[in-house]
DNA sequence: CGTCAAGGCCAA
DNA sequence: TTGGCCTTGACG
């Protein structure tokens, strides 16, 4: 089906653009439009056959200045040499290259695009069922979008306890119930899902292109544990004890995928319509699901909605079911060995989330984001992996930064959940006592809930621990010490500029955790969801706001143990360690940098926002410049412009003018496609949070057809341009549109472009690379830890989304059409 | 002192 | 890099 394309847009576009080969096609097509044969702008131009000349770009990076009259100087005698290696050298000796080259993950991800396309399509499990047909009691059956773990937690309904913003008079529930259901839009909109996935369903309808198909995802009520069974209650220690492990081992085989109507079945109360009613929602879901999902019932949140409108028959007082419950993993199904990360997991699910949260490592998806994990198959892709882990519910922040081991970590690490379990298992009263303070801790977080502007001056340690007070899902245990602790490390880190980076990743833990332990230490105590450790960072950033030398910083630290109280003479061993590293910071440089500083450094670059709205591209419409003209101008100015903006970057010396050049021309389009995509949310001020995606989806569409009518002068039919672009617009149009959902900051993207530039994947590895990567995925995340401590899931959806522009750069390239992200901000 | 969920270790 | 097995250490 790819190369059919004899008729297509995309084809004659990009001949068009960027190289000398004539196109007939489009001449045949009606345009009257004739592009120029000689192209007097290719001897110029940055590209070649869409490559990027690599020669040119090195010398780019390597001059002192970036100018315009680069471009157009023919200074280069490569420049002639560049234009005569002709296409047949596939990659590298000609100076060329590709931007899928051969050793890119890019040109992986294409072929594997192209090549495996028909395998993936017999597939079952890539493969989303069509739309269901049946009809669902009352709800149009338009509505449906997936199905869901739904979770309404009691008493508690947003982030920040504010249960009176809960839709549809679900703010009454006050009992936790966790449910397997359709989910329809007008709901699951509001409702906070607590385990990653917060995704509105306007977002779902973009992933689900214009059918309408599932989009699963799960929550993780407190009280529940996820497994691959569904949602196991956790009110019964039992469940969850070794003994029964063990006897479920025998067992669990058989109810993996066990048949949904059996509760149902087994269910003295079911009515005869109801039991009819369900049998279809059962019909639904299993068939959204393959009958991968048990069936714990279903939530009607019609007309019935009430605190008791969830069906009372999947109450969770089965004992029978509890032990039938499988103790399998809940990301890969095989055996799992208890609770790990919040969620009940195996040992190579525990390790496999340890280490990438530990090494903050970053993966992408060779395939579109949907790999299969299972036992079997749970090491061919580790992004979906993670990202199911992520989906699952397992805990960032339950890995601990200071390695401790042992302990417990505090019960605020986990979200409420961990509270509420600790509630179930006590009696009444010390529930209460858990309960109240959660809602305490709220009250703070809200209060306090004050974003700073990250500043090019670093912000003062007062200003980000009292704004990191936030204990939901926001790693409490380190939230406001660690804030503080990078403030210190920053000062030193400053004074001390950075020495050689090579032994980073080795001497990583045990110079820097060091430093960690002690601060953690003063809020270490993985226990009591206490004050005591409120208090006590309060005083920390008292005496630390004022300079933060190093003699201070000593003071903070013994005035941190003092008040703590508790371990007194490991605190003080620490401490000592502590010391030592002071006055030897050699090692404190090496990890992980001080977020804001970074983040500042970043901003002072250009954004390259302009890219996404050049002025050349109204010539397009405007001036009667040739078409090829104006976008070979374009492909030349977005590369002059990537190139200053890498030469302004400040790691840019730490790297060798090579790798830039390497991933510049590796990651050029991506990048382009990042800025264009987060334009909107990051320069408009204006609310645009109504905005849906077939509206955003439209606008685009529109302004593309706009400027593909003016290029090739001539009307495309809405569904050839839809067929053809349709499904990249799409993907497109779905990031854009989280960008601006999730109000994107500048400091986020700053570090988005970053990562992924640095996202580079070269045959040799780079420890220097790999110590860049990390620094400004690390920075990202401890901002949004500290900016956005109430969408603790954050991070990790702003990483998630790169893959997505990288696929659709990818095919943008590929169908040659990398210019229609020019389109889409002008 | 047993439990359980952290981290570490190391053969494959 | 993975994952089975071991050590840790707060809690009850
Ligand atoms: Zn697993
Ligand atoms: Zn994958």
């Amino acid at each position: 089906m790819n190369e059919s394309s004899e008729n297509n847009i995309s084809a004659n576009s990009v001949d068009c653009i960027y190289t000398k080969e004539n196109n007939i096609n489009i001449l045949k097509m009606g345009s009257e439009k004739q592009f120029p044969e000689g192209m007097d702008v290719q001897n110029t131009s940055l590209f070649q056959d869409l490559k990027l000349k690599r020669r040119r770009l090195k010398h780019l990076l390597a001059s002192v200045t970036a100018t315009n009259d680069m471009v157009s100087t023919k200074s280069y005698s490569e420049a002639d040499s560049d234009r005569h290696s002709d296409n047949s050298s596939e990659s590298g000796e000609s100076g060329y290259v590709s931007f899928a080259s051969s050793s890119s993950l890019l040109e992986e991800r294409c072929k594997r695009i192209q090549e495996d396309a028909p395998i993936k399509a017999e597939s079952n499990a890539l493969i989303l069922p069509p739309p269901f047909t049946g009809q669902i009691d009352g709800v149009p059956n338009t509505m449906h979008v997936g199905v869901a773990y739904l979770g309404i937690p009691d008493g508690v309904f947003l982030p920040n306890g504010q249960a009176e913003n809960a839709p549809n008079g679900l703010q009454n529930f006050d009992t936790m119930k966790m449910e397997l259901m359709p989910v329809v839009t007008s709901i699951s909109e509001n409702i906070p899902l607590n385990g990653m996935a917060s995704i509105p369903v306007s977002t779902m309808v973009g992933k689900m292109g214009s059918g309408l198909q599932p989009v699963f995802f799960t929550t993780m009520p407190s009280g529940f544990i996820m497994t691959s069974g569904g949602p196991v209650p956790v009110m019964k220690p039992t469940i969850i004890s070794s003994k029964d492990i063990k006897m479920n081992d025998q067992i669990q085989k058989r109810n993996v995928a066990g048949n949904p109507s059996v509760m149902c079945g087994q269910d003295s109360f079911c009515e005869e319509d109801q039991q009819k009613k369900r049998a279809l929602e059962t019909d639904f879901i299993e068939h959204y699901t393959n009958g991968n999902f048990m069936y714990h019932g279903h939530m009607t949140f019609q007309s019935s909605m009430s605190t008791t409108s969830m069906n009372p028959k999947v109450d969770i007082g089965n004992e029978e079911r509890y032990q039938l419950e499988p103790l399998v993993c809940a990301i890969c199904n095989d055996k799992a060995t208890g609770l790990h990360y919040g969620i009940i997991t195996c040992e190579g699910c525990k390790g496999f989330f340890k280490r990438t949260v530990q090494n903050k490592r970053v993966y992408t998806c060779v395939g579109s984001g949907d790999c299969e994990i299972n036992k079997v198959q749970r090491n061919r892709c580790q992004f979906c992996r993670f990202k199911k882990c992520l989906q699952m519910g397992m805990v960032l922040a339950a890995v601990r930064e200071d390695r401790m081991p042992g302990g417990r970590n505090s019960g605020a690490v986990y979200n409420l959940y961990k509270v509420k379990y600790k509630k179930h298992k006590r009696s009444g009263q010390s529930g209460k006592v858990y309960k109240q303070k959660v809602a305490r801790i709220h009250m703070e977080s809200s209060q306090q809930m004050v974003m700073e502007p990250v500043s090019s001056k670093p912000q003062t340690i007062a200003s980000f621990t009292t704004s990191s007070t936030s204990h939901v899902q926001t790693p409490s245990c380190y939230g406001g010490l660690q804030s503080s602790y990078f403030q210190i490390r920053d000062h030193v880190e400053r004074v001390e500029k950075k020495e050689s980076l090579d032994n980073y990743s080795h001497a990583l833990h045990d110079s820097f955790d060091r430093h960690e332990e002690w601060n953690d230490n003063g809020g270490k105590m993985y226990s009591k969801v206490g004050r005591a450790r409120d208090g006590h960072r309060h005083e920390v950033s008292q005496v630390m706001g004022k300079e933060g030398s190093d003699t201070e910083v000593k003071m903070a630290k013994s005035t941190s143990h003092h008040t703590t109280g508790q371990c007194v003479k490991e605190v003080e061993i620490r401490d000592s360690r502590y010391s030592e590293n002071l006055v030897s910071p050699s090692h404190v440089h090496q990890k992980k940098s001080n977020f804001s500083f970074l983040i500042s450094e970043l901003l002072q670059c250009d954004s390259m926002l302009d890219i996404a709205n050049l002025h050349e591209v109204k010539q397009i419409i405007g001036s009667g410049k040739g078409v090829t003209e104006v976008l070979c101008r374009l492909g030349d100015e977005i590369v002059m412009k990537l190139v200053h903006w890498t030469k302004q970057l400040p790691f840019y010396s730490e790297l060798t003018t090579d790798i830039h050049s390497q991933m510049l021309s590796d990651k050029w389009h991506e990048l382009l496609l990042l800025i264009t995509t987060a334009y909107k949310a990051v320069t408009s001020s204006e609310n645009m949070e109504k905005l849906t995606y077939g509206e955003l989806y439209a606008e685009n569409f529109s302004k593309l057809q706009m400027y593909l009518n003016h290029m090739f002068s001539k009307d495309f039919e809405l569904e050839q341009l839809q067929a053809e672009v349709g499904e990249t617009l799409g993907k497109i149009t779905h990031v854009m549109l989280r960008f601006i959902q999730m109000h994107l900051t500048r400091e986020e993207f700053a570090c988005l472009q970053v990562i992924l530039l640095l996202n580079y994947t070269g045959t040799i590895p780079n420890k220097q690379l790999e110590y860049v990567q990390d620094k400004y995925s690390t920075a990202l995340q401890d901002f949004i830890r500290e900016q956005f401590s109430a969408e603790p899931n954050r991070y990790g959806e702003l990483l998630l989304l790169l893959p997505h522009i990288q696929t659709a750069s990818a095919l943008l390239l590929q169908s040659k059409m990398i210019y229609i992200p020019f389109f889409l901000n002008a």
